[in-house]
DNA sequence: ACCAACCGTTAACCTTGCATTAACCCCTGA
DNA sequence: TCAGGGGTTAATGCAAGGTTAACGGTTGGT
């Protein structure tokens, strides 16, 4: 699941934008200048970040500025008004790294969220859930600053459930994903999701992984039963 | 099953990527040029398309490009070798839903597949009455940002009526969905009944699920008889 | 070549959630 | 007044899921 921030005055851009993206299953927080923007940036982990160029207080070149001079390197998505065109090479130079000009198609916002929280850090492809982080290029994963552990076919299976999630995947997915056609005999999957479980939520206040009985499994930070 | 066409003149690769689809129970043809793609794409019906960028004779943008213009709403999976990394807006403004860079893991393929034949075919994701909000792919139920919790059957009854809304649904009806043939011996329907209503409407001010006795059951956000 | 660590599969057992019953209730219309 | 459609509730039994331990194969190190 992606996460983005989106620092916006225009409170009814922001709604559109935080309605469609949440149907495209993007977690989106909002803020209406760029001193708060700065603040949840420094609180929270985000993927990408939605700026508008015009902000009141702080505006949006100020904060780009500032971020990377911090040493940051979230993709920034500069937003940018037609009639402030000649404003963008300024918005590069400041560290940006792609720009739509309002009025902007939701789906290609979309698109480029996706494209952008890929490219993050060049080839680093991150798989996130809450606190749990997972690293596919050096295998490495990890919940809280604390680095866990996983066999081959725990991995796999959470790959899937994180790609998916927040959504339910059944578990005759997850097998066919695994054995393909040759599932083993016995119910096997459940003794690797025990061990799964037992991982990434052991020891730990909120769970992620939740079954839901009779169709299937997801992983997913908010909600309960 | 899902289906795709590759458009891809690198034979190699082509072979590749179709022996892999294969093993994963993805259909797959296969044309070397635009031209021949664009034939097949008429013909036949794929889930999603799997293009390359840069093709003999019409590349690939112009493809793209082509089947926008004719209103078709394929979902298109983008293949650029890493140097061409600036035509990528180009191909998103032609109307891209995703891409991959070469060389790339070929199970990332499958994954993307998948999501984007999901995408097409899965769009009827939220299924709404009044402030009553089924998410199917989440499998989360929620009214008035409370979240509720719902029994297998309890679920398959709440989407059907929830897809028959404002409409009346007769328990015959209701029983051949759930049951199909074997309907149970005792009136088992209406115990489910009577379990949905109390989680849908048990504490709210307003009653979605309205009885019409001798035809059946409906729901609907607004008051009659 | 041997041993140790790791991992996937079994299988047995336990726990829990769920569907089905069945019994009883109320209301309405014949 | 009775019959039937529908509502309410609690008990039962089963199946899905959770837990654990043991076995066998493979790997990698000595």
């Amino acid at each position: 699941m992606i996460s983005v921030l989106l620092i916006e005055d225009d409170l009814d851009l922001a709604q559109t934008v935080m309605d469609y993206l949440q149907l495209e299953n993007i977690s989106c927080d909002h803020a209406s200048n760029g001193a708060a923007g700065l603040n949840l940036l420094q609180k929270n982990y985000y993927d990408v970040l939605l700026l508008d160029l015009n902000l009141p207080r702080i505006d949006g070149l100020t904060v780009c500025e500032r971020l990377r001079s911090e040493g940051s390197d979230i993709p920034i998505l500069m937003l940018t008004a037609r009639d402030q065109l000649t404003d963008k090479q300024a918005g590069f130079t400041a560290g940006t790294d792609d720009y739509l000009v309002k009025p902007f198609e939701l789906k290609e916002l979309v698109m480029r969220i996706q494209a952008l929280s890929r490219r993050r850090s060049g080839q680093t492809q991150l798989l996130r859930c809450g606190d749990l982080q997972m690293n596919l290029q050096k295998r490495q994963l990890s919940r809280a600053d604390t680095n866990l552990h996983l066999s081959p076919i725990g991995w796999r299976i959470l790959e899937l459930l994180l790609r998916e999630s927040p959504n339910v995947v059944s578990r005759q997915r997850l097998e066919i994903a695994i054995w393909g056609e040759e599932v083993p005999d016995s119910d096997s999957l459940k003794v690797h999701l025990h061990h799964l479980r037992k991982t990434i939520d052991g020891g730990f206040e909120t769970t992620l992984l939740h079954t839901y009985p009779g169709v299937g499994i997801a992983i997913s930070d908010n909600n309960e039963t």
